[in-house]
DNA sequence: TAAAATAGTACTAAAAAGGTACTGTTTTAT
DNA sequence: ATAAAACAGTACCTTTTTAGTACTATTTTA
């Protein structure tokens, strides 16, 4: 299912948390555990990957704690995961990596891998952490289906990328 | 990293040589094996679930095999990844999900999870599976750079979802 | 009837994820 | 000074997932 692993899902939690209480001075690993049901220790851990990562400011001493070092909507939700979770691919074998794969010399769409890891992460990269924290959700009750995933959808595809149109 | 698992990663490859030899009758296990320095049992394995997931047709008896179930530019690399690797998500937490969480009745972005999902399968739904078998990559080296996953860059986001603009 | 292929199931070793514990440092208030 | 409350850093262990292999049965052709 190719999933966040947890440590990702609860920071974008938490991070969504701060970009509400942006107003808010600072925030303590504390007050994150009690608003977020995390544990402290789950919850300092991923604090620190945050502020290692650039995406968080901290204070220390009985008065410390952290916030956002910048705007909800200068954050990106891929910027989040890519701190939190590595660079944002799919595949490890791409053009740039060498020696990833042991079938390598025999494998030809290498050059391929690309396009699946720069769609994705494009699509990630667009998403402001701001999106997040949006009173309405941007898909209301009616459109919820349409957002759902769909497992049996057929997906009638005439894009051809990088070829040029018959027609031309 | 948000990796594919291997499966998935072999079963483009498999699916990316079936593309490409789209004239030939058909293919047996052991002819991908060869192509593709995998494991026979691995590969077996691969295109059972392929089979099962409605991307191959197949023939048994000693001149049996394997092929494509349509056209390379009917099948989208999404949906392979849907099948080998279960539903485009990168949270289990969605609208549509009950229970999923703990936390869940104190969690205030949950009808939010679906933008990242919807935003990440989207985009990997409309790249076909012919995009692989394009004799020139779409990016070539000059474009190799812009297409590599760049750890330091940052991302001036002022993109507002679901926000009336002010102007408005 | 033997050979070559698919069909289906089960098992195990290795790797990754998830979570906790512990120790140290910095700042504030008494 | 000193205690308390917060951040900083590291190490460990348990559980879960992944990856790969093995084995048996069925189908078709020559
Ligand atoms: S998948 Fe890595 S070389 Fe082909
Ligand atoms: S993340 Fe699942 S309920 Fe909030």
């Amino acid at each position: 299912m190719i999933q966040l692993n947890k440590h990702t899902d609860y920071g974008i939690v938490i991070l969504t948390h701060f970009a509400r209480y942006n107003d808010a001075p600072l925030l303590s690993a504390k007050n994150i555990s009690d608003a977020t049901s995390l544990s402290l220790p789950m919850v300092s851990k991923i604090l620190k990957q945050l502020l290692k990562g650039g995406l968080l400011k901290s204070y220390q001493g009985v008065k410390g704690g952290y916030q956002l070092s910048r705007n909800p909507d200068e954050i990106s939700i891929g910027e989040i995961i890519e701190v939190l979770d590595g660079p944002l691919a799919l595949t490890e074998c791409t053009a740039s990596t060498q020696g990833a794969c042991k079938t390598e010399h025999s494998c030809s769409i290498k050059p391929h891998w690309a396009a699946i890891n720069r769609v994705m992460r494009d699509a990630l990269i667009k998403l402001p952490l701001s999106s997040m924290t949006s009173p309405i959700p941007l898909w209301s009750e009616n459109d919820s289906k349409r957002n759902q995933i769909q497992e049996k959808t057929f997906y009638p595809l005439k894009i051809r990328i990088g070829e040029k149109n018959e027609h031309d």
